[in-house]
DNA sequence: GGTCAATAGTTGTCCAGGACAAACCGCCAA
DNA sequence: TTGGCGGTTTGTCCTGGACAACTATTGACC
């Protein structure tokens, strides 16, 4: 029932591309019947086959489409012309203050990035490591792994780095952020705030960000990792008695489940229990759901947490 | 082109069923088809909407499937005598050397699964450290984080634990066992490990596991983290030069893709480069793929490294 | 009685092509 | 600038068919 690869080195399944490029099969059966694009072989069997240089395009779409491009004009132009968009839509993405603020650490950025494509992990850990206590946990979080992220995130849609560069990043500056994070007191104080992600999104770096800001603020923090099923995070909400509910999204998550997720969890929480919703996410800022905060950069949280205080009298 | 859904509280789109069953939309279907469960009402569009309860049930199923139960055979029993099923095979899955051992450490263990069900977070994890300090990190790992994993895994298949407690539990796990890690010195001996899960896998804790035995054993580790594709697995182990690529899978992927996976890994991996399957999935028992060596258990790993270090006497 | 190969049944995935609501876009009026 | 409105674009769902890979069973042979 698989195995029908004769040639997986040079092509794939529509099974493969779906997974390695997040576009579903009907998405990709529907692009050919009516843009001609992709063009995928045949084997013995009747069965697509793409070829691998349409799968890298195929990717680069989809990072086109999760910030807003639409199919139909971008599909046939070449995927020079399409990284280069990809890039620019990166650019514009960022807000004119923390344009600034990565323009201000940027000299000091570059170094990790140089560190992250030298695969010098340790070097790259110790690194991150001596930034948090040189900066203190604050304006590490804000001025170094936030804009850092980012960068990463650019530079890979640049194709300038690789997804293991950016997992061998991911890995370290989790280990410096968990390392950092266990080291801050737990003082109990409220909110009480749950933290997770949608089950789609599996990118857990801004909920560790979120995690630490809060509990630098005194939060009592519960974090529940990354991807639970909604109906888990209003049993966790209730077991928890948490009075907020913080979610972190990233630019690959499909908008329609980030939308059904929080119209869903919106509906199950009680009135009382808070959503944030957080991450640089496109439909977050272009339909923000009804009764949930939208976060866009971390340094909202603060705000939002004294707007909460203020309107939650401690007894 | 989303939010059809109007009681999405108490049903469920095919969409929403894949992702919360990992059924995929046409096994959904054929299952109808031929087997005439599930039994979907239809909205007003004439789309499937799935009871909350057979959505349960195909959880189960599910979970039977990944066990090799065949759904002919199953799926018209009752939702309990399904549970009945899962546990039994889960029992049986145990090899007898394993099964002692938990038994031995049974009375401990229960302790970490009612705070679980408590969800004692602080404790629990205070509880975990303290055993990983008392025990020793080697036997910390094998007594009680593999069969505690197992534990709750088990559980979470009977129904007595909710997803989100086992959330709540690999979270405190992880801290605990991430901080251990770091405390490893890294004497930089071969082989040089490279650890990640392929795409589907989302489980990291069986990673986190080996790293710990390996970096016990003097290995030199670098780990990418969870759900890393193919290609970049490659590409990392020529950066790091690394001898052995060591992947964990665990009950719940796909068995195709696993061998898709592997087989493809294999293939565009130099001979030279050994890669170790690890975890309890039942593919890997019932069809080891070629070249590949299979460590079911946590012990296996020791034996596997003297039989490398045997092989490469260092220069 | 046990081993092995042929046969019959089972099962997941793929295919084609049609349909349609929601999202988006451009236009015009207030 | 805002807001409503028709036309277009687009992702997802639908039906029903096909088939290779897998599993179970049978039966022949040593």
């Amino acid at each position: 029932m698989n195995d029908r690869s004769s040639t997986p080195s040079l092509s794939r399944t529509i099974a493969a591309v779906e997974r390695d490029t997040g576009l579903s099969k009907d998405t990709l059966r529907v692009w050919e019947r009516r843009y001609g694009f992709p063009t995928p072989g045949r084997d013995q069997f009747g069965e697509r086959i793409y070829p691998i240089e349409q799968v890298d395009k195929l990717r680069v779409l989809r990072r086109l489409m999760d910030g807003g491009h639409r199919p139909g004009k971008v599909i046939h132009l070449a995927i020079e012309d399409l990284q280069t968009l990809a890039a620019e839509a990166q650019q514009s993405s960022m807000s004119p203050r923390s344009m600034i603020d990565a323009l201000a650490e940027h000299e000091d950025l570059n170094r990790y990035v140089d560190l992250v494509k030298a695969h010098q992990v340790d070097d790259l850990r110790r690194a991150l490591s001596q930034a948090q206590l040189r900066l203190g946990m604050e304006r590490f979080v804000m001025e170094v792994v936030a804009p850092l992220t980012q960068m990463i995130g650019d530079a890979w849609a640049r194709g300038y780095v690789e997804v293991f560069e950016e997992h061998l990043f991911t890995e370290s500056l989790q280990v410096v952020l968990r390392n950092a994070i266990s080291t801050i007191p737990q003082p109990s104080h409220h909110p009480r705030v749950l933290l997770t992600t949608i089950p789609q999104e599996s990118h857990g770096l801004g909920l560790l960000m979120a995690e630490a800001i809060l509990a630098l603020e005194g939060c009592r923090c519960v974090s529940l990792g990354v991807q639970t099923p909604v109906w888990d995070i209003v049993l966790a909400a209730g077991a928890h008695r948490a009075d907020v509910v913080a979610l972190s999204f990233s630019a690959v998550v499909n908008p329609n489940h980030v939308v059904d997720s929080l119209t869903e969890l919106r509906e199950k929480l009680p009135a009382g229990t808070e959503i944030w919703a957080g991450g640089h996410c496109p439909i977050l800022q272009r339909r923000p759901p009804d009764r949930v905060t939208v976060l866009t950069e971390l340094r909202d949280i603060q705000p939002a947490l004294r707007r909460w205080r203020d309107a939650h009298p401690p007894a």
